[in-house]
RNA sequence: GUUCCCAUCGUCUAGAGGCCUAGGACACUCCCCUUUCACGGGAGUAACCCGGGUUCGAAUCCCGGUGGGAACGCCA
């Protein structure tokens, strides 16, 4: 039974050296897309042979973001699972026995080259027009005498003896892809040992990624390896491992990459790529998630989702879309503007106490606003919400627009300012006054619709003439939600209070 | 530099030789809705990288060029 046909079996990979990014987040979706669809088993594996750069806490973040977006792999250094232990730094043994075994075949020798002779060969053949593959100077060494200096205390990295002839990897997003013989060179599969206390087996360092990746994947029983574009290149590395122990290949899927708006490789540099940032910033993960989804892969013509816009799906929806061939061969860039538009759909459209709940603790970051927030009654933060999530596109947003209702103190806008030192609207100004101070203190769109109209009867005024001197006058803004929705909120305490701060401010 | 990958509106994409006068989405512009803004509805601007083939016919197949990306590490 060929790997294809086994019960699917995927895995998310990442090495804890940082916070997970987008490019990681969206390597996640597709695996779990994949494994949901099938019926198969999702396997998060950290990969942390790099000790120098490897930390818990970037483990500890990138379990939480990953989390936190919603997926919940079956398999995982908390979850545990068949084949554990699902860190790698826990499995050195296991690597161990097999560079071993490679190192006793002879196909794998110890180089004791430095790293700066090494890296001095590599530009000067790069510099020379040549591709930068290892010279073989250790490949020489008769193992016998290679042991022996171990035995007297040497220190060597250990090299895989490539085979030199021509590797093709199916890939499910690629098709064909031909490494042609002897571009790799021997590749190291092991560190050189620092001490006694760094050797994963006698005289055998900390294993390097492509090598443990393999014996993992193979391990766990991975059927499908579904990662990032930028490994595509390392595969020829990896297939001569799979080669030397005669294993059985997974399905491999390279997804292009992520871009930057500067077409650079997403990372650091070019903007906000944590997922830690962008939730952070009050992008929901339904959001984000269907829009990275949408970033290299097309769900095909045939869906009706049941939001009723062609490209806004829930995750059972993409689930049952998914399929491998509509995986892009180019690389795609990361629009912002398109991600804020769909967070903003999401806004909308998921049930109001939702993202009340979700939008609570941008409020109560705020100290004061957390008391202020207690004063009132839930219904009343619903309300809120209510009228003001039209105009938000993240959940950041919903404080700045609240800030109205919640503050006494209304900040005044120039276009406001304009309206309220002109003359004309003096006599809506003083009826508004006077209408105001005849309202019961509980308000009611009813109400507030009287209230305009009998201003408008005393004043005169009609029209945007009469409407925009009362929002300019007990807002401080020339825009903003219906005031028949704002009122009612506030009630007529809080209404005259705002007024009068108006007042005052304009007089200053 | 070497190897590999890729190439349709500004961006994400549909398109598997005639269904293409190239479709959808975001953004942009305009209109409608609205006594404001936003939301919502409608319309519009906008692309097959270039050059050769193959074919009656090419966005689609082949070759070359150009452009972009990835990898080349005792990182993953």
């Amino acid at each position: 039974m060929s790997a294809a046909q086994k019960p699917v079996r995927v895995r998310f990979a990442p090495s804890p050296t940082g916070y997970l990014h987008v490019g990681g987040a969206r390597s996640m979706l597709f695996n779990h897309l994949y494994a949901r669809k099938h019926g198969g088993t999702l396997v998060l594996r950290i990969e942390d042979t790099d000790q120098e750069r490897s930390t818990k806490e970037s483990e500890v973040m990138v379990i939480s973001d990953l989390k936190r977006l919603g997926f919940k792999p079956d398999e995982s250094p908390e979850a545990g699972g068949p084949y554990p232990p699902y860190r790698q730094s826990e499995r050195l043994k296991m690597y161990g026995k097999y560079a071993k075994e490679l190192l006793d075949r002879d196909q794998a020798y110890y180089c004791f080259c430095t790293d700066d002779s090494l890296t001095q060969k590599r530009e000067l053949a790069m510099k020379l027009g040549r591709p930068p593959v290892y010279d073989g100077t250790c490949a020489k060494i008769p193992p016998a005498e290679a042991r022996a200096k171990i035995a007297a205390g040497g220190k060597a990295g250990l090299r895989f003896r490539a085979f030199s002839k021509e590797y093709i990897l199916h890939d499910q997003v690629k098709g064909d892809v031909r490494f042609p013989p002897d571009v790799v060179g021997d590749f190291f599969i092991t560190r050189t040992p620092k001490d006694k206390a760094n050797e994963i087996a006698e005289g055998i360092g900390m294993p390097v990624y492509n090598f443990c990746c393999v014996v993992d994947d193979h391990l766990m029983g991975i059927t499908h390896v579904i990662r990032g574009e930028d490994h595509l290149s390392n595969n020829s590395r990896q297939l001569q491992i799979y080669d030397a122990f005669g294993w059985e290949l997974p399905v491999f899927a390279h997804v292009a990459v992520v871009l930057g708006s500067d077409r650079q490789k997403l990372s650091k540099r070019n903007g906000d790529s944590s997922v830690f940032e962008y939730l952070n910033n009050g992008y929901l993960p339904e959001a984000l998630l269907n829009f990275l989804a949408l970033l290299g892969w097309n769900p095909g013509a045939d869906i009706k989702p049941s939001s009723g816009h062609p490209e806004i799906f829930t995750m059972d929806e993409m689930i049952s879309y998914f399929s491998m061939d509509g995986l892009q061969k180019a690389p795609a860039i990361f629009d912002v503007q398109k991600l804020n538009w769909m967070n903003g759909q999401y806004i909308r459209s998921l049930p109001l106490a939702d993202i009340a709940a979700r939008a609570r603790s941008f409020f109560e970051a705020i100290p004061e606003w957390k008391t202020a927030l207690e004063a009132h009654s839930p219904e009343w933060y619903l309300g809120v919400i209510e009228t003001i999530r039209g105009e938000c596109t993240m959940l950041k947003d919903l404080p700045i627009a609240a800030k109205f209702f919640i503050e006494p103190n209304p900040a005044i806008e120039d276009a406001a300012k304009a309206v309220l030192i002109d003359p004309a609207n003096t006599a809506v100004f003083s009826a508004l006054t006077a209408e105001v101070s005849k309202l019961p203190e509980v308000l009611t769109a009813e109400l507030v619709d009287a209230l305009q109209k009998s201003v408008g009867a005393s004043s005169g005024a009609k029209g945007k003439g009469l409407f925009m001197p009362i929002r300019a006058a007990t807002t401080g803004r020339t825009h903003g939600p219906e005031l028949k929705k704002v009122f009612p909120l506030l009630g007529k305490t809080a209404l005259l209070e705002r007024m009068s701060a108006i007042q005052t401010a304009m007089k200053a």
